[in-house]
DNA sequence: ACTAGACTAGACTGTCTAGTCTAGCGGACT
DNA sequence: AGTCCGCTAGACTAGACAGTCTAGTCTAGT
């Protein structure tokens, strides 16, 4: 059984449609989605916004237009920003790597995930737009900076978009992994902080100018 | 529509039960499970199999049991071996690199990974088996090997369990994450066996005894 | 020939869920 | 005061699906 987050002020918008119940029922919808998957029942996430379902479909017309709104609006959030490449390149990227891991092993990241990786082949679209503002916008974003690296000789001159991709597998690979099929228990000796130095210092190692 | 893979020899069996077709029912139950989850309706796998659908419930009882004997099986094959640790350290690695990837990256490894991570929280139990049986026993294994070379002086000291496990991600990390998405498109400018051979040297640096 | 038991096709039951519909409530504007 | 309109609660429809049941077929062993 579920109950309601909020007990609405009673709703007092002129608007045609209240968007305070708009914003109840996509909060309610995310939290649902990121527990239950697009299996989710609609007469859940009623329930679970305080809200009749009529409204569900009042503001969001069918439950693949909720999920896909519910998505998309939840992926803006997940971009990680990235300092500035000239400084430092090291702490630079110790403190993309902590507030990437962060976000993509939280239980929001991983729900996330989970779901969408679950519905990808039937909502082809939606992964597509989630993986390029998501995962492939982080990788671009990291991949400009490590040119600017190598251009400017802090790192030895190779790919640099696979480069990208190396890093964050390293950051969120099989740890995420392990996360998503529910085991809990981390063999390595190290605590969050030391995976973050360990990890950057292997990939700097690995990319040194000769 | 959904057709027999082969049409059975009309069955032979004196055997309180026919193990042909608990091996046909089997085979259409991977192949229908991986292409759509665990949702695929059992009148799918019974018509895919070329059996009754009754024929499912004879032999395995529920749709439960089916997943979970399908799924099982199918880890065993999973196990990718490692050559002697002495010999080559880099070489024995390409070759690891190269098998391990064909596996996670195969259609065959991508569908089982996606209906896995999607039914983990309905299926805690199996989910943690077969991360037992297959990611967490690659690592154990690497892990052992990488001791041995730490021993010996041919890797730096560290935590070898850590650094197996970063070993797997750099080789199935980002990449498995955009195929199970369902994104085509691979902006890296590098064949297979050079993406291998620039993941295991850039560990290898990154490891390198100072 | 007869029997036992696994098989088949397909009808059937019960449950669940997306989506619709209805009746009534209560602000907000005229 | 009266109308509009989104809201609520809950009944309802239609379809999908797990699992059961029935009637009848086929094969092996006696």
């Amino acid at each position: 059984m579920e109950y309601p987050l909020v007990r609405q002020p009673k709703s007092t918008q002129a608007d045609t449609i209240n968007i305070g119940k708009r914003k109840l029922v996509r909060a309610a919808a995310i939290r649902v989605f990121i527990e239950d998957g697009y299996g989710a029942s609609m007469d859940r996430i009623a329930a679970c916004a305080g809200v009749a379902k009529q409204t569900l479909y009042n503001q969001f017309g069918n439950k693949e237009n909720l999920f896909a709104d519910v998505i998309r609006q939840s992926v803006d959030d997940i971009t990680v920003s990235l300092g500035e490449p000239g400084a430092n390149l090291r702490s630079a990227l110790l403190r993309f790597a902590a507030a990437f891991r962060a976000k993509a092993l939280s239980p929001h990241g991983l729900g996330l995930h989970r779901a969408l990786i679950a519905e990808a082949p039937r909502f082809p679209k939606l992964a597509r737009v989630v993986h390029e503002k998501g995962a492939a916008n982080a990788r671009d974003t990291l991949a400009k900076f490590f040119q600017q690296a190598m251009d400017t000789g802090q790192l030895r001159k190779t790919d640099s978009q696979f480069v990208a991709e190396l890093l964050l597998s390293m950051l969120a690979g099989f740890e995420r992994v392990r996360l998503l099929y529910g085991v809990k228990a981390d063999p390595t000796s190290l605590n969050e902080k030391q995976k973050c130095v360990a990890i950057v210092d292997c990939f700097l190692d690995g990319l040194a100018t000769p």
